[in-house]
DNA sequence: TCAAAAACCTATTGACTTGATAGGCAATTG
DNA sequence: CAATTGCCTATCAAGTCAATAGGTTTTTGA
């Protein structure tokens, strides 16, 4: 299940996307639009500024704006930042301990095929696709 | 993410579609074959059994059989049985308050899509494909 | 016949995750 | 230079996950 981090991640995304005309957008306008707590959606946008997706400008005037045009992001790229990798399962984890079961695994096929499915879906997705 | 739940029913019944010569195969057997404690099991069959995917067979020489062919179950129906609806959002859940923002929701159409894109993927494999 | 074997039932628990809230510091500008 | 805004750390309550534990009932097969 996708969580509110991913979703509200996406959501400031978008309405960056939507309101920027070319000048940083406050966090405060984003969170008055949206009906999110402000102090929520800081913890948010943190990781879109540490994954370079936005920029922040500091003091007065400042905010929030895009590094790049809507159609140049993938909703992919969004949410994998947000959420972390969202692997299907356990066993896919990037630090997940190599299973001895592995090999013999009737089941691991079908979540391999399954986690490369749900990645195709929403790296095909651009930004711009929402708006 | 799907939990060792969906995962591991997924696991009894593919256990029993390989080992279950008409008679019952006692949940022992299984554990021991898949590296599963017993105890755990339990819980999860018991939702197999609720759901009538499986019989259970009480006593001496009793254990679980399945009720139909390999290739008449989805793994869809077990999966989302054990798992629960699997909703990709909180948004889409059975007992969610209607979202107010629902209808200028520039997101929710790509839930819904994704929600339909993973149901179809899991209902569209049967557990024959895995043995 | 009766004891072993199996399903079935209820409760509990520790670790982790989620969805926030709170308070304050740093930077910039009108 | 004061208002505005981003940025940082910490904390918290509630819920979920992955089991574990101990007991009761049912049925067979020796």
């Amino acid at each position: 299940m996708i969580s509110t981090k991913g979703r509200y991640a996406l959501r400031i995304m978008l309405d960056l996307a939507e309101h920027s005309a070319e000048k940083a957008i406050p966090l405060k306008d984003i969170a008055q639009r949206q009906e999110i707590s402000k102090k929520y959606l800081e913890i948010i946008v943190k990781d879109l500024v540490k994954g370079g997706l936005v920029k922040g400008v500091s003091g007065k005037g400042g905010g929030y704006a895009l590094c790049r045009k809507p159609e140049d992001y993938t909703v992919g790229e969004i949410l994998f930042l947000s959420e972390g990798p969202m692997n299907a399962v356990a066993c896919l984890a990037e630090n997940a301990e190599k299973c001895p079961r592995a090999e013999k695994c009737r089941t691991l096929p079908l979540w391999k095929e399954y986690d490369k499915y749900v990645k195709d879906f929403f790296y095909s997705k651009k930004l711009s696709d929402l708006m």
